[in-house]
DNA sequence: TTTGTTTGTCTAGTGAATAAACAAAGCGTA
DNA sequence: TACGCTTTGTTTATTCACTAGACAAACAAA
């Protein structure tokens, strides 16, 4: 049993990463203002500063205006230091993103499959990686890893368990990258990757206890408590589409009955579509694509579903919210395209029956990196997690 | 906006706080045991123990055995340093305990109540705290708190927001208190402090992440994640009581419908005994108490509505699995009486529907210390508060 | 008795932070 | 233009907490 001691070391650690972070989130700064901000005193910071500068990850921009006296040197993040490559394994598409160290796209790559044997799809990932690789410009410390989304169960070690929609089981995927690129490799659902692209990079960047709502043909939930992601014991959090919203209600494949993403999901979408008979669509034309389209048209009876899908859809988030007390919901993934027919019977269900103290300071948005969330949210787990290991520790933000 | 930056006087108080810990947890142990534990020097327990010892933190208990050389030094956490006092403030009753700084109960009191004005209500909380602190033993620091945990919602600043079945609101109740007694005082929702005691002294000692279901009157929850309480922005969450488990359901007093609490709550249980005509009781008898009585006779029907209100409180606890992936639940409150009854179907409902991988590692316990656990919670977070700040904290600003 | 081990203290040294002095570079005004 | 005042960033001396290692005390076993 090995517990953490304090020493010098953990503090250098500290008050590096404080530095470097405010030079990445607040800059341009000179080494005044940081110490300033932070309280550090000014040697500290020089210090801290000059061998920040060694290791390329901020560099001089030169001169700032006086404000009547010397003038200050500003000093910036080095965003292009080292690359990050993430990558959305979707149900029918590989999304990948080369990003700099401040999350950045610098390339990107996006096909379809339809064949879904891990064979396959994984010789599709590798080629969007090597691509994306092809790619990249030189520098100090190139591709520093590799992340991947995946719509299913994985543990901590970088496995798959269960990727129902794909009919993956038990997949040592990390294990299998890391072979190959001889890089660090981080797997993690894409609720989870969704939520973080959208803390650290898209809506939730002010606040610290979001619920990002993963709405695609499942629904998966990725939770921002206190700043951070929770994934819970194994990792498995955020299965919230298996929530029972009513009791004994239709049958779930999961073996339950009456889950939430049996009625407020894509699939829910599309189920709910096949009843329609007024539709102009023959039944395989049947995608969300065609009807948002419709919907545009108007088509009366197509904007009622997605209405009952956003009612729906506010239930299980009623319930989160209850649960939580966060700050923020982000309606993310697929069915986000449909925001327009969505918000209102969301928000809605929300104003009618969420406990009030709880609506007070609540925000409801929508995704912000639209398609772009989860890949850049297992971009951003890889540059954090590079930049620990080189800095230290981000221990407080 | 002030961050916080490393400093020795950082250092210290971690390792300080971790010998201490060490101690309070593993004692007795010699200043050579707590080195070799915790990776620190032999020199700096020695000056960390001894600054403990002035403090009266830590005290020697003499000599234990030798294992071939020196005979080693014990040392022992001296709980008796000081006292807290826990309040736990039902709808009907007051349960106040004395402990010491360990936890350990050394003097207690209840007394039921039927006038809820608040001006009884809380000359009887007064009341019950001078009748403790006329106990108390003389001590070092004397009273270092007290902890007053409450049926409704309580924010950070220890105001009583809402308290549906007190019919309380907006009562500044944290500030009333400390007026009165002159010791920090801390005020919560029953439900985070009945997980808080339960993950300290009671029945999760072992796990970090946790989800405390108290099953009283209504249904509360309180979420230990990451080994620490979780609160939500402004400290209400837990409110999952009022979790739709069935879309259209029964209209529920906060003014939605199918709340988990109408279905698997005290008041569930009574509602549904008042339609059993075949009871030998008049319906102003109708307690949880003579319904334990029925069921053990054995009464049929009662224990059928038993089982029906476990099976309900299944339905949301799976809910609540598939969203946190906990390692262990923990049902409090009033029902855990009912365990004989309630557990078998609860667990019934969880292996049928609950995840698979949801269901690895994962414990349905019942609270370890019964009543108490409310008024053990709030004790102890008025204890770690206390030394938490003696220590020299001054971290956070 | 002797030898080796364990405990706990003491001393010297290290690393990181702070405070304060200082040099460099600018502005403003007489 | 000259001088004083500000602001920036570096340098130096000092403080503080930890570590390594020496050492004395206390003990078991041979």
């Amino acid at each position: 049993m090995r517990k953490i001691t304090g020493n010098q070391h953990l503090i250098k650690k500290i008050n590096k990463s404080l530095v470097l972070d405010m030079i990445k989130k607040q800059g341009p700064l000179s080494r005044a203002d940081v110490a300033q901000r932070s309280g550090l005193n000014k040697g500290t910071v020089s210090s801290l500063v000059k061998e920040l500068i060694d290791e390329e990850f901020v560099y001089e921009i030169g001169q700032g205006e006086s404000s009547g006296g010397r003038r200050p040197v500003l000093l910036l993040f080095n965003e292009k230091a080292g690359y990050s490559i993430g990558i959305d394994l979707g149900v029918h598409y590989i999304l990948g993103v080369l990003t700099d160290l401040q999350g950045n796209i610098i390339k990107e790559k996006s096909i379809t499959f339809n064949d879904k044997t891990y064979e396959t799809v994984i010789s599709l990932v590798k080629d969007t990686i090597q691509y994306l690789l092809n790619e990249m410009p030189d520098s100090r410390y190139g591709l520093i890893g590799i992340g991947i989304g995946v719509p299913g169960i994985v543990d901590k070690a970088g496995n798959i368990l269960f990727a129902p929609n794909l009919s993956w089981k038990n997949i040592p995927l990390k294990n299998e990258i890391e072979n190959i690129f001889h890089v660090p490799v981080i797997i993690d659902n894409e609720a989870n990757a969704g939520a973080y692209g959208e803390k650290r990079l898209g809506a939730g960047q002010e606040f610290d206890n979001i619920i990002y709502v993963s709405a695609g043909i499942g629904i998966g939930v990725g939770l921002i408590l206190k700043g951070e992601l929770y994934r819970g014991l194994n990792g498995f959090s955020g299965e919230s589409g298996h929530m029972i919203i009513q009791v004994d209600g239709k049958p779930c494949s999961c073996g339950s009955k009456g889950c939430w993403e049996l009625y407020a999901s894509e699939q829910a979408l599309l189920q709910g579509a096949k009843q329609l008979h007024t539709l102009p669509l023959k039944q395989e034309e049947l995608t969300l694509e065609k009807l948002l389209e419709l919907a545009t048209k108007p088509h009366k009876e197509v904007i009622q579903l997605f209405n009952q899908v956003g009612s729906y859809l506010g239930i299980g988030i009623n319930n989160l919210i209850n649960t939580f007390n966060p700050q923020q919901i982000i309606i993310g993934n697929r069915l986000s395209m449909a925001k327009n027919w969505l918000e209102k019977p969301i928000k809605q269900v929300i104003e009618a029956y969420t406990l009030p103290f709880h609506q007070t300071n609540l925000r409801i948005d929508f995704s912000k990196l639209s398609i772009y969330s989860t890949a850049l949210g297992v971009s951003f787990f890889v540059i954090e997690n590079f930049l620990k290991r080189e800095e230290g520790a981000a221990l407080f933000l």
